[in-house]
DNA sequence: CTGTTAGCGCGTTCAC
DNA sequence: GTGAACGCGCTAACAG
């Protein structure tokens, strides 16, 4: 942020004063046509570039929208913040980018340097860690217009835009069921964290609708969500062969899932029926293709800053829900056999 | 960015001077001791956050760093955003997030939008389409700090922080020659845009040095970089049986070739071997799993952002240009079998 | 239509 | 050690 021309320097140029330039700037009526002209000519020639930094102090709004994600380096965040820039960038809206790296820590001193920054408004999907919630709270007092997306903490009053984890893990499960499937472990995401409660629900939901009860060995918690967690893999295994159905709270758990049954002369989907959640792009090239639940990712990203934008318009608004479903795609890896 | 607590009201409430408050905030050491606490608690009680935009405009810097990438939803680009995040997070820097869309108008907005967001500098992957440099010119004459990482314009005096495309791909080539591979045909990327440009360098040479001449026909361009590009695959099966190597511009075009070539009876590596470039989560998951080129993502990211950062705290560095290794990973695609 | 004045929140001289 | 005055780049209110 060097010495970059100012309106002053135009002004001094032309022998006007700030006010005349700000106006010719502007889209304000009182402005001589010829005036504004003439402004706008020296002001291209001079390469001048408003400075929003000045106006945001006047004006009140910066423009910078704050996000918070988990990670940034995954298949859903990252097509969530392509439809949040699509919708900011057409508004005039910038993203400011923050990553927790699961971390609460972190979470809390994103939130205040965003608060600092004077952010327009907050989205955040929170850390896996996340359970105080006060500082969310502090942002809402604040009357800092605030959007959780995909993860959202359970018992606070704030906007949510959100997928429906239960019914797609429910389906998942019921659709495990339909193949003859009796046996069906969860690989379960870390506890606590609204998503993998969510889906853990659905499964045992799924399992006594169908007359089938939830079983503590059939539960095993992969505290590091996104790896692939051999541990829990080995866990498995030693349901053997008491097992014939693997519900997988993601997708790269649910690739690892086939890999090492397959490696132990298992069959899939034939011994074993597998799915996962999330439908990266790795479930379509695993073979057997990896049936799983995909999440409107990029429509996730749109709502939630289509929403936030509503509220930073008018702040008087009640918080809202938005509660997006989830579809089950069936792939070979519980796909009944001919 | 509602009526925040600022430094006049803590002022007002201790009866102090807005410059004592201002001072207690800061570390400077005409301060007594005890009304610097004094201060601190109050600021505390209040909620008090600094406001960086009203800063900004006096330190002359932001603190922010104005990011430029084609696409965000990929996983070059993700693992680039992580690298780079880290080091300006610790270093109290933020990221103001663009995306071109690979669309060079596009490219130019975000330019001008993130200069008058006055960020302290900018770091840029040029999208696809991108030949005219002249808003880059601008940027530099303007002296502020730019870095291209990943995708430089090829004649422009910047800094850069760049894999080397040719010696991969040159290396990928050389290795499906050693192989046994004769007729080996490249999927290709965009003409103009440095790193497929570099890339097919690297196996024309490649082939010339082991006395085998580039053809025409076995070049296919697959402009739409991203995609599987039917169209492509279909040329390259009309090769059959002239074929027996196929090096691709990317993963998913490496993926899709083993699908379609699978598809039609080909064994691979058997008849055909298959080498892609980048090391995207699906290589390793594809059977038979893709060979690739690794791309140094992370690394991307964090050095550009150091080199940026390093730039910003001395404007009077001349351009310099870091090529970092990319790495061959031989997987089953292209693996002599026993 | 245009210029003058004031002020956004804060840091930086200076006196005191 | 503390306070008053000024200015960063710009907009807003008013006077002319």
């Amino acid at each position: 942020m060097g010495k970059q021309v100012t309106i002053k320097d135009i002004a001094r140029k032309l022998r006007l004063s700030v006010s005349t330039v700000s106006r010719a700037l502007r889209n304000v009526p009182d402005i001589n046509p010829s005036t504004k002209q003439l402004v706008l000519e020296t002001a291209a020639a001079l390469n001048y570039e408003p400075n929003y930094i000045a106006q945001s102090l006047i004006t009140r709004e910066t423009k910078m929208i704050g996000v918070i994600v988990p990670v940034i380096s995954s298949d859903f965040f990252g097509k969530a913040l392509t439809g949040m820039n699509e919708i900011a960038s057409s508004l005039g809206y910038h993203l400011l980018f923050c990553q927790s790296n699961e971390s609460c820590e972190t979470e809390i001193v994103n939130i205040r340097q965003l608060i600092s920054c004077r952010v327009d408004g907050l989205l955040v999907s929170v850390s896996r860690e996340t359970t105080d919630v006060s500082e969310f709270e502090k942002v809402i007092q604040k009357r800092i217009p605030l959007v959780f997306f995909d993860r959202a903490p359970t018992h606070i009053e704030a906007s949510k835009v959100i997928v429906n984890q239960y019914d797609g893990a429910f389906r998942a499960v019921e659709h495990l069921i339909e193949m003859g499937c009796r046996r069906i472990a969860h690989l379960a995401g870390p506890a606590g964290l609204s998503i993998s409660d969510e889906r853990m629900k659905g499964y045992e939901d799924a399992l006594r609708k169908n007359g089938l009860s939830p079983e503590d060995r059939y539960i095993i918690r992969c505290d590091h969500f996104q790896d692939s967690a051999p541990g829990a893999i080995r866990q498995l295994l030693d349901l053997l062969p008491d097992l014939d159905g693997v519900f997988a709270v993601n997708d790269p758990l649910g690739i690892s899932v086939i890999r090492q049954l397959k490696a132990a002369g298992i069959r899939i989907p034939g011994d074993v029926a597998v799915v996962g959640f999330n439908d990266d792009p790795v479930s379509e090239v695993s073979e057997p293709a990896l049936s799983t639940v995909m999440q409107p990712a990029y429509k996730v990203g749109k709502q939630a800053m289509e929403m936030l934008i509503r509220r930073i318009k008018d702040k008087s608004e009640l918080p809202e829900t938005s509660l997006l479903n989830s579809h089950l795609i069936i792939r070979s890896s519980s796909r009944r056999q001919n």
